[in-house]
DNA sequence: GTGGTCTAGACCACT
DNA sequence: GTGGTCTAGACCACC
């Protein structure tokens, strides 16, 4: 796996790691039950320290992004975990909040940021139906 | 001021208090100009070091949100779009594109996403004539 | 007189009136024993507190730059002071240095810094030219 | 690392130690990707606060200068002349003129400017040539 | 009165 | 080990 991570950022390495395979998952680039590299393999390719991407994996298998299975690896969870359902719309919102707050002091109208939203709506959906 | 700062949360507290009088400004509840309550009686407020407060007030002046007039106080800048509208744009897009992975991972379907940023809008239109 | 002072600015208020005074006699635009504006007609002219104009004409007494004369008003000092040749060189090459560094870290090579010098030099005396 | 640090001047600690390690830099004597010493080694080296170097080492990075990676240390930006040339040349010119303006009152000739110029740039070059 | 700097010492997150 | 945050309390410069 060819995951970028900058060291110099100032998000943590194993949050990058975390946002990088959410996003893979979420572009539809990794399916449900696909197996993830494991540990060691993956902290040789991108010659990072195991620790960091073990506390990634661990991470992620918290939120159930991922499933750790004894002795097998660990894989790409089914869907979503049920408890997160309830709070799913607040965090999008939150999400949206900050941005449109960003957005202001960057003196982008919020017309503009609903146009880009739509955007990426729309070039999303068309890589996932060219993968399919 | 009636700033909230939760200082268990992962993100600190003078990124809370930037976070918090950005939204403010975006949000119209502070005019260009207006003055920002000084540091000590801030810090007084929400019971909060004064340094932590100076540094709050240090980053918003940097980032141009506020100005400091030497012996008189802090006020809320007069808009400043700035020059780099290019750059705007492209932090309005990484927000955006990280809110859409966050929504498909909580299982949120994207037209709901651009519904709620459209209901979001229209809220924050209507409360700025509100105080119009 | 219309000093120009940005409370704004992070160099004081005194030291902003400083420098633009000693610019103004530099360019020639203020003759060796010509009046300066009192400070209480200054501070009118400026809406600023007279005790900061006062600090700013006691800084200039005490560099040498302007002769306050009891009863009559302040001047412009015939030349330069006498104690000052010494330590003149090391000043202007501290100052040279110190935009040395910086152009380094803008990207602007050495080369064009003493093209700029030269030319602001070129301009200079043409300005002078055209008052004399 | 022997910086000196006058805790008597008028500017402060931490601009003196960003002044300092801004010229080390520009002068060739540590370069790019070479590690600083840490907060609390530099600290110990000159009796100052951690928190103070921190500080310096904070605004040093936001320039753009250092670079932090998490848990390694501090290291030498590789050189980022940025976009901004425009801005560049403007601070440039500006302190050229400051020069101007001082020289004039210390009764220096503006041709002595000049070969000042020259004669540091020779210095400057002549001292990188011998480091390579 | 305002904000800016510095210290001493603590605790935490990341690698 | 590294840097980042926070506190308590001090002193200073500016207006």
């Amino acid at each position: 796996m060819w995951i970028m991570v900058d060291p110099r950022s100032h998000t943590p390495m194993y949050q990058q790691i975390i946002d990088d395979i959410k996003t893979r998952i979420a572009r539809g680039a990794m399916a449900s039950g696909s197996k993830l590299p494991s540990i060691r393999e993956l902290a040789m390719d991108i010659t990072i320290n195991p620790n960091t991407i073990a506390k990634a994996y661990q991470e992620l298998e918290r939120e159930g992004v991922i499933e750790v299975i004894r002795g097998k690896g660990t894989f790409v969870a089914s869907s979503t975990p049920a408890e997160a359902r309830d709070s799913a719309r607040r965090v999008v919102r939150d999400m949206l909040t900050k941005t449109l707050v960003e957005a202001h002091h960057l003196g982008v109208e919020f017309i503009d940021v609903a146009k880009e939203l739509e955007r990426l709506i729309a070039d999303w959906n068309q890589a996932k139906e060219g993968q399919a």
